[in-house]
RNA sequence: GUGGCCGUAGCUCAACAGGUAGAGCACCGGAUUGUGACUCCGGAGGUAGCGGGUUCAAGACCCGUCGGCCACCCCA
């Protein structure tokens, strides 16, 4: 092995596993303007103090997986973490908050994490941010956009919604001392990394997959007694639209989020289909952080998705997506064949922009072009030879079925070529 | 940051109670003069992740290091 390799968890994402990638993008692309979502595109880098303002000081993200460094100017940049916080900031900065706004946006986004599956440091997101409604009726907008977009992908059976809600900052203060104040008095029955959080993020203990910590829970405050009367009537409104809708899910009373910006609505998209790792899309409501982040206080609700997570799954279910291949393989024996080819091939890439012709390059004997035709997946071989420059003609050559049906290999005229392609690929 | 398992040809993996490596697939060429897939024949390809130690001898044992996978943690 070189020495140069990537780095540690930023992997290269492989022809192989593309055609899984551009199926996720582009049904992604097309959910979202069916609910007139708009795209917008933001940088990788931002100021550090965006993502402390925003995420929140005391988070694992902030405290020890973010990139950070100092630029030439000695200012502190950070590679963004996750979406949200800059696509709040581009919001503020260019005035997008005077109407409601859809927005999405995707890209890569960096954790200095341990990697696993379903986790890299370099992985990457499709983010849906909505401003300006503060009603559930925009909570339900996204989460219907999430299950048409498990429909449309083939996943409508691998995932589950788990819902909750958190209050409002109020609401979950008070409920974080009373936390606090039950698990002080059970601090040594606590698994290591619960009594590490009960100081810095109490809160997240409550999804601890430690099952002493778990048993102590049950007995510990719920936070819907907590609850304002607002984000009670929000989460309620928010559950019967789902219904009318036709989308299923369990309330979970111990989801929260491990970011410090949401309030009310959270939710989780989750599969049990790979390891540990099982969460695939998750967001909530975070009305405070415009006005946090220096905006005019503007509600807002947003999710976000991971693309490594849903392609290991539409790679575990065995999802069809539209494999490359290519339709035609052209073989050309000597120099004069080759500029015979050349000329006819760009002259059908022309009329005929969608078939996807390779043309052999390299040389080599008339066998074993034929065999680097047959493995390259195409359907037909067009050979050009001794003879067909003598004659000026082409042949045409099937290597396999296509529509059903397989032709018998013929030599035509030049001048037939291209009507004799159309009749095989109906494109 | 912590833990478990692992690191032999491009890929998937073997061998041997420690004695200087092998298979399948893939790749290249050939099986009479212009034709792939099946079959047959041949070829190329590894200083065993790297460094140290034990030993007459190490891919096999020990230590370190780097890397991979999975889990904890974290989160999408």
């Amino acid at each position: 092995m070189s020495e140069l390799r990537a780095i540690r968890g930023m992997s290269d994402i492989l022809p192989d596993e593309t055609p899984y990638w551009q199926f996720l993008e582009s049904t992604v692309a097309t959910v979202l303007a069916s609910y007139g979502y708009s795209e917008i595109r933001l940088p990788v880098v931002e100021k550090t103090a965006l993502f402390k303002r925003s995420i929140g000081e005391v988070t694992d993200i902030v405290e020890k997986e973010m990139y950070t460094f100092d630029d030439r100017n000695g200012d502190s940049m950070t590679l963004r973490p996750e979406g949200t916080a800059g696509c709040v900031r581009a919001a503020i900065q260019q005035n997008l908050l005077s109407t409601a706004r859809r927005l999405w946006y995707t890209g890569p986004m960096f954790r200095y994490e341990r990697p696993q599956k379903g986790r890299q440091r370099q992985f990457h997101q499709v983010g849906v941010e909505s401003f300006g409604v503060a009603t559930p009726d925009m909570d339900a907008e996204l989460i219907l956009m999430c299950a048409r977009l498990w429909q449309q992908l083939g996943l409508t059976d691998c995932v589950e919604l788990q819902l909750n809600t958190i209050g409002s900052v109020q609401a979950r203060g008070a409920y974080r001392a009373a936390l606090v104040e039950y698990l002080q008095g059970h601090v040594d029955a606590l698994d290591e990394d619960s009594q590490r959080r009960l100081l810095a993020n109490p809160l997240r203990i409550l999804d601890s997959k430690n099952a002493d910590t778990q048993a102590i829970l049950d007995d510990a405050p719920g936070l819907e007694d907590f609850l304002d009367d607002e984000s009670r009537a929000d989460f309620s409104q928010l559950g019967e639209l789902l219904q009318v809708a036709g989308v299923n899910f369990v309330v979970n009373r111990r989801l929260v989020r491990g970011l410090d910006y949401y309030n009310k609505t959270v939710f989780e998209w989750v599969t049990n289909k790979l390891g540990a790792q099982g969460t695939v899309c998750a967001g909530g409501r975070y009305d405070g952080l415009v006005q946090q982040l220096g905006g005019k206080a503007t509600p807002a609700v947003g999710f976000a998705m991971g693309m490594e997570r849903l392609v290991l799954l539409l790679q575990e279910e065995k999802i069809a997506t539209n494999a490359p291949g290519i339709d035609v393989y052209v073989v050309a024996v000597g120099a004069e064949a080759y500029r015979m080819a050349l000329a006819a091939v760009e002259r059908i890439r022309g009329a005929n922009p969608k078939l996807r012709i390779m043309q052999h390059t390299g040389g080599g004997s008339l066998k074993s072009q034929i065999k680097k035709a047959d493995k390259s997946g195409a359907h037909v071989a067009l050979i050009w030879a001794e003879d067909e420059v003598a004659a000026g003609s082409v042949t045409m050559k099937s290597l396999r079925e296509s529509n059903g049906e397989r032709i018998e290999q013929r030599t035509i005229a030049m001048g037939e070529l291209e009507q004799a392609l159309r009749g095989v690929f109906a494109h």
